[in-house]
DNA sequence: CATGAATGAGGGTTCATTCAT
DNA sequence: AATGAATGAACCCTCATTCAT
C-alpha cells in the first residue's frame, strides 16, 4: 500500500476515534495527514468508502487470537481463559483508538455496509470466546452459564474502561497525556480482575 | 417547563440517540418536535445547551437509585447487591434511549460543560455501588476485589447489551421491532447473570 | 410572490441562456441576483428545481396564444394563420431567453420531471396549430399537408432564426447589442415570410 | 491519425451530443473511451480543444453536398431543391450526434474559436442553398422569396425534427430505441414534406 | 509514448444561527 | 413570545489539468 494511502487511514483513525465520524470533517483529516483535499475521494472515493476501508484495513486485529490459542493444545481450559484474556486486553489496548471507533462510532453509522461490518466483527469476537468456553464445559471445568452475556462482561468491562479513560486517569491519580504509566497501571489491574471475575464465573456452581 | 420545551427535549433525545449529536441538525430536530426551527436557538440558546439542557432534565434517572436502597437496611449485602442489580438494570432499559447517548454519544463531545455533566454521572454511579462493595466487605460476606473495575464489569455488561440490540436480535432470534417481547426475554437473564457473575465474584476467596 | 425569489429567477433564466444549465453555477445565479448564495436552495430546494420553477412560471407564455385566436370566430382559415404567426413570432421574442432554454438547453437536461415538462410544451404548441390547420381543411381551404411537418417547419423557422442570432446580425449589418433594431428588422420580414411560406404551402394542391 | 485518437473522438462526439459539454467530464469520455484520463490532455490539449478537433473531424460533413449537385448540370431548378434535400436530410440523419453538438451545444460555448467554427459551418450552408436559388431564380423558374430566412426553413425544419425526436417517437407510436425504424418512417416523410414546402413557396408568385 | 498520482479551484448543498417583525 | 427570512461558513465531492516517471 502507498504511503499516502497509510498515511491517511492513520489520520482518520486518529481523528474519527477523537471527535466521531460526524465530528471529523474531510477537511480535517487532509489536513492532519498533510495531504491535498482530494486524495481522499482520489484514494477512498468518498468519507464513508474510507472508513470502509479503514474498519477492513484494522478488523484483523483480533482475528489471530483464537488461531494464537489453538496453537496450545496443552493448556487447560482456565488456563485458556486466562490467555484469552490477556491476549484481547493488550490487542484492544494497542489498538484502543480503533476499537473506540468500533464501540461508540459505527453504531450510529447509518450505511448498511458499515453495519454490516460491525456485525461480523462482533460476531466473530463472540463465535471466538464461545469456542473456549464450550470446550471447558464439555471437559466438565466450567459450570453451566449463560454464554452471550459471560461474552458480554468480558467485552463491556474492557470497553468501559477503555471509553471512561478520563474517568480512571482521575481514580489512579495519574497525570493527563501519560499514556504509558496509564497502560502500564491499568493493563494489569484488569487483566488480573479479568481473569477472577471469570475464574469465579465459570467454576462456581451455580445450581448448589 | 411548557410542553413545547418538553417535547423538543424528546425529540432531541430520540434523534441524538439513533443519529448522534453530529449527525442531527437542528431541522431535524425542529421537524421531528414539529416546531418552528428557530424554537431551538429560542429556547434553549444554541444546539449544544440543548443537549446540555437534554443531560441536565434526564441525568436524575439514576439518583434515586441509592435512596431506595438506603431504605431497606434490613437487606443483606448480597441481597442489596441483587437489588442494585434489578433497579439499574431496569432503569437503564427504561431510558436505554438517554443511556445510548450517554455512554456512545457525550465521551465525543468536546465541550467542557459536556465532559464535566459526564464525569459527574459516571462517578456518581461509580460511588453509589462501591458503597455497597465497601459495606459487604466490612460485615466479611464480600472479598478483596478490585473496586472500580468490578463496577466497570456491571456497567460495561449492561452498556454491551443496550449497544448492540441488532446482535442480540439476531441471537435470540427476535423479530426486529418487537422491542417489548426483547425487553421481557432479555431482561430477566441479563439480571440473573450479572447476579451469578457477582456473588461468585465477590464471595470467591481469591487468596484461597 | 416575494421580490427575491423573482429576482432569483429572472438571473437564473439569463444566465442559463446564455451558458447553458451546466455551464452557470449557483454562484453565478446569487451573484447576479445580487443575494446569498444559500438562497436558492432555501427558496428553490437545488438547482434543478429552481429550473422547473423557471419552467413553470414561464411556461404559460405561449397558452394565452390559441385563447386570443379563439375569440375572432370570423377570420378566415389563412387569416388565422396569420394572426397564428403575427402572435407567435410576437411570443417568442418577447421571451427570446426562455425560448433559447427551451429549445437549446432543456432537451439534453437527464431529470424526468424537466423532460416532462418540455414535452408538455411541445405538445402544447403542436395541438395548438394542428387545431387551426385542420379547421382550414375542413372549409376545404387548405390542403393536404402533413400537419406535424408543416408545424416543424413553423417552429423551426423560428428558433432558427432566433439560436443563429450572431449570424444574422452579420447578414443584415447590424452593429452587436443594438438589439432593438435587429428585432425591428428581422421580425416584420420574419413574419411575411412564414406568411407566404404557408400561404403557398397550404394552399397548393399537391395531388396535381 | 492513431486508433485511440479517433475512439477519443468517437466517445466525446456521444458524450457531448447526449449530455452536452459542461455536462460531460473528461472522465466521462476517458472512461467511455477506455483509455487513460491523461490521454486527453495528452492528445488534444485541453477539453476546449478537444471539442474544436471534434468539429474539425466532423465538419466536412456537409461540404461535399454542393458538389455532388454541381455534377448534376443536366437537372432543373427543382430537380436541384430535391435533391439538396435529400442529401441534406441524409446526411444529417447520418450524423445526427454531431448535428445535435453543432445545434444544441456550440450555441452556448464561449469560445471564439469555436464560435468562429461554427458560424463557417452556417455560413457555408446559407451560402450553398443560396446558390441553388439564385440560380433557379435566374432562369425565372422560382419566385421572388427571402433567400436567408427560407433556408432558415430548411435547416430549421430538420433541426427541429431531429432535437425533438421523443417527440416523433410518440406521435408516430414508435417504440424508443428502434431506430431503424424512426429512420425509416421519418426520413421519407421529411423529404416529402421539404420538397412540397418548397414547390409551392419557390414557385408561388407572390406578387400576384 | 504513456500513465498513475496528485492538485487547486470550484461545484451544489446543508449547517447552526440571527434578525426584523 | 414566536417565527419566516436570511446568512456566512462549512460541508463532501468532482472538476480539468499537470507532472514525475
Amino acid at each position: 500500500m502507498s504511503d499516502k494511502r497509510a498515511h491517511i487511514l492513520d489520520s482518520a483513525e486518529i481523528l474519527f476515534a477523537e471527535k466521531g465520524f460526524d465530528g471529523t470533517s474531510v477537511r480535517d483529516i487532509a489536513g492532519h495527514a498533510n495531504v491535498n483535499l482530494a486524495m481522499i475521494s482520489y484514494y477512498f472515493g468518498s468519507k464513508e468508502k474510507l472508513l470502509a476501508s479503514l474498519i477492513e484495513h484494522r478488523a484483523g486485529y483480533t482475528r489471530g487470537i483464537i488461531e494464537e490459542l489453538a496453537k496450545d493444545e496443552s493448556l487447560t481450559p482456565f488456563e485458556k481463559i486466562d490467555k484469552l484474556i490477556d491476549l484481547y486486553v493488550d490487542k484492544i489496548f494497542n489498538n484502543s483508538r480503533f476499537h473506540c471507533i468500533v464501540t461508540t462510532h459505527l453504531p450510529t453509522m447509518q450505511s448498511d455496509e458499515i453495519k454490516g461490518m460491525m456485525a461480523d466483527i462482533k460476531f466473530m469476537n463472540l463465535e471466538q470466546i464461545k469456542k473456549i468456553i464450550i470446550d471447558g464445559q464439555k471437559k466438565k471445568v466450567f459450570g453451566k452459564v449463560d454464554m452471550e452475556l459471560t461474552v458480554a462482561s468480558i467485552m463491556g468491562t474492557i470497553t468501559q474502561v477503555t471509553s471512561s479513560k478520563a474517568l480512571y486517569y482521575r481514580i489512579f491519580n495519574i497525570e493527563k497525556s501519560n499514556e504509558e504509566l496509564y497502560n502500564k497501571k491499568l493493563i494489569p489491574k484488569l487483566k488480573t480482575h479479568l481473569k477472577q471475575l471469570l475464574r469465579a464465573h465459570l467454576s462456581f456452581n451455580h445450581h448448589e
